[in-house]
DNA sequence: GCAATACTTGCGTCATGACGCCAACGTTCC
DNA sequence: GGAACGTTGGCGTCATGACGCAAGTATTGC
């Protein structure tokens, strides 16, 4: 549990710091908390192929608009894409892109280490005395 | 683009769907969806080291009480360890579980491939004649 | 014991979002 | 053109949760 990025320049640390605000955007976040949309990506992601949205809410007992509305929201966070052919419109799991976001989610906590302080260099401790 | 996971046995499939679901748990997506939650991770995440609540607080310029139950939302959601010592309590986040977290999301993610179906094999795409 | 510190918790208010119904829209087939 | 289909969007209802205040609890120092 040794820190590895201990000797790092200020310039570098910095940039993690701020790299760790941009990758830890609670959009995406949010729209992966949600059990129901939860639901339906792990669906998405288990079929491995574009579903239209009527698809999905009869697979998944759901209603219609509430589906469209979640896959909508999905699509927004970058989650899925869509592609709409004739009437149907394709929702798809960006599988790739998805685990990549996650790793390097990941990557970046990791990297972060020690990147030196946001609530001052160190504890002052007044209760252990 | 080509999926790696083509050939494998339905149990081997079954077993990746599974693991998806459970990897997916929104109770710590949802946690860190928040965005003063997510503010106050990456203020324990940039200290790298355990701090107590007043201190957030101040760092974050955000309500007592409101950190305080932030915090604990956290640490219910296992991104936080807390250590009570005398009067105060330390938040810490930890770092190396939580990316390995989102490194086994990723994990699961990209050896689902194509698992198999949960809407069925195929469309019938009846729109495109 | 009493005051101060550090945190927790209860309460009321408010905003957000999920949910389900239904109407509206665009597209396809006849 | 009209009907059927697939999806989107508006509306009202409801549940959840964030927010801030203030009272309550546990611990420490005097």
């Amino acid at each position: 549990m040794t820190p590895t990025f201990q000797h790092t320049t200020p310039r570098q640390a910095s940039r993690r710091r701020a790299r760790i605000d941009r990758v830890l955007e609670p959009e995406l976040l949010r729209a992966l908390g949600e059990p129901t949309r939860a639901r339906l990506l792990s669906c998405l992601l288990k079929c491995g192929r574009p579903c239209s949205v009527t698809e999905i809410a009869a697979c998944c007992s759901i209603d219609f608009s509430m589906v469209a509305r979640h896959l909508g929201t999905l699509a927004r966070a970058g989650v899925l894409t869509c592609e709409k052919r004739g009437r149907t419109v394709w929702y798809a799991a960006d599988a790739a892109s998805l685990s990549a976001t996650f790793r390097d989610l990941a990557d970046a906590i990791d990297e972060l280490g020690a990147a030196g302080g946001c609530c001052g260099p160190a504890a002052p401790d007044k209760t252990t005395t």
